[in-house]
RNA sequence: GGGAGAUUUCCCGAGCGGCCAAAGGGGGCAGACUGUAAAUCUGUUGUCAGUGACUUCGGUGGUUCGAAUCCACCAUCUCCCA
């Protein structure tokens, strides 16, 4: 099978520019292609996995990967999807972001002997003379057919500036410049940069005759077409100190039964065939699927030790109701004491297990907090310096345990 | 440049000058039921204290015994006209 029925098979491809000859074309040439990574944070997330395994499987074949980094474009913006227009980052945060995205991203692509090229479009943007840009680049974009475009409807109505209005043409002349340069024939991205893309693919066509292509991949949503990867810390975090490896890995393990196999077709390298298998299961069984794609996950990520350590820390602690060693700790000082004795609830807000004493109440009188197995009754409850110990096991509802030692 | 309207707690959204820490929904959290799932039901959702205090309704001033609600100016956004 080659990559594109693959893909395919995987259910990851949204649309194409040209299928069949796309198709064609991995089957046949070794391609050079590019994905943007727009370096709005300083840590990939989960989203950006996809492209990475993508670019990954894309190399293994033969092709040679561009990552093009938003070093410039960043400076911009891209509204698609946005509801409002982003804080404007400082060119020093986008040049950390980008160091950032680049020192993650090299553990998944080979970047020796020019085997994939890592671009920073600030490289050609910043210093674009603006009129020399408008005649270039913008009479080949009609405004009618640009506000036509998915991605604008929306803000259309809620406000889009033109500086936001121009990330369209951006993108395309990147596609356009890497073209030129790279010989760069084919543009991936995630199904919400089908219009960014079409836009190079038309620019390209325009200034050059010629035929490029574009190509997008499903986005990881949940089987309610929510986007997947939102935690109460915002993303799921592929960079280890932003998003620990039990906490990642508890995040596919509690995952919903109707998304489980979704995702281990989108982010695992099994094939296709074995997870046919783990489809079949049901009712509590799909707990199996479940480990099965947290622990393949992980390990692709953080790596097989990290994947196991997790794995077992879960075990330990779900099916014996047990301690873990590395389970998330906050160490206390007798300076946290008052007669030797400590508030349950301001030991909550100690361990960062509820915001403010009030909410850490609320959870002692609504039954959710167990100190070493034993509930805590009262609001006012507290512990002393002895009973604590070594080290104590809170547990707060039913999936967070936390321990508490002495200095 | 002219005119009309908007800005409310995590989000959407209701708010009569006092009964407003502010309806309703969503989301979050906890409890019950479960399979570390979903659905459902219940409770909860500003801070601190333990039944009272403090800080919140774009910003700054003002009117008033009392302002999210009225006035003035500023900021931002939307719509209509140029």
């Amino acid at each position: 099978m080659n990559l594109f029925d693959e893909f395919k098979a995987r259910g990851m491809i949204a649309q194409c520019t040209n299928e069949d000859e796309v198709k064609r074309l991995f089957e046949n040439e070794k391609l050079t292609f590019y994905i943007g990574f727009d370096p709005t944070a300083d840590s990939l997330h989960i989203g950006h996995f996809i492209q990475l395994k993508i670019m990954a499987h894309m190399q293994r074949a033969g092709h040679r990967p561009i990552a093009v980094f938003g070093g410039g474009t960043a400076m911009i913006g891209d509204p698609t999807g946005k509801n409002d227009m982003r804080k404007m980052m400082t060119k020093e945060t986008i040049e950390h972001n980008v160091e950032c995205f680049k020192k993650q991203m090299s553990r998944f692509i080979d970047i020796s002997d020019g085997k994939a090229l890592f671009i920073n479009n600030a490289d050609w943007l910043m210093n674009m003379n603006y009129i020399d840009y408008l005649r270039e680049v913008g009479p080949h974009f009609t405004i009618s057919r640009m506000l036509a475009a998915e991605c604008y409807k929306s803000r259309l109505e809620k406000g889009l500036t033109f500086m936001e209005f121009n990330y369209m043409t951006m993108q395309s002349y990147d596609f356009y410049k890497l073209y030129s340069d790279y010989g760069c024939t084919l543009e991936f991205g995630g199904d919400d940069q089908w219009s960014n893309i079409i836009g190079g693919v038309e620019l390209i066509r325009r200034k050059t005759g010629k035929e490029v292509y574009g190509l997008t991949f499903k986005l990881l949503l949940t089987s309610e077409g929510k986007k997947m990867g939102k935690t109460e810390k915002g993303a799921l975090w592929l960079d280890p100190e932003k998003t620990s490896p039990y906490d990642f890995y508890q995040y596919w393990r509690n995952i919903d039964d109707a998304d489980v196999i979704n995702c281990m077709k989108m982010l695992t390298f099994m094939p296709l065939s074995e997870i046919a298998e783990y489809e079949k299961l049901e009712g509590s069984e799909i707990n199996r699927a479940k480990e099965k794609l947290a622990y393949e996950v992980t390990a692709v990520i953080h790596g097989e030790d990290e994947a196991r350590k997790a794995e077992e820390s879960a075990k330990k602690v779900f099916a014996a109701g047990g301690v873990s060693d590395d389970m998330p700790t906050t160490e206390l000082s007798a300076a946290d004491f008052t007669d030797g004795k400590i508030f349950v609830s301001d030991l909550l807000v100690k361990a960062k297990l509820a915001p403010s004493k009030g909410e850490a109440k609320r959870l002692i009188q609504q039954g959710g907090v167990l100190i070493n197995d034993s509930k805590a009754e009262r609001f006012d409850a507290f512990v002393t310096l002895d009973e604590i110990g070594e080290s104590l096991i809170i547990k707060k509802g039913k999936k967070t345990y936390h321990r508490i030692v002495l200095k």
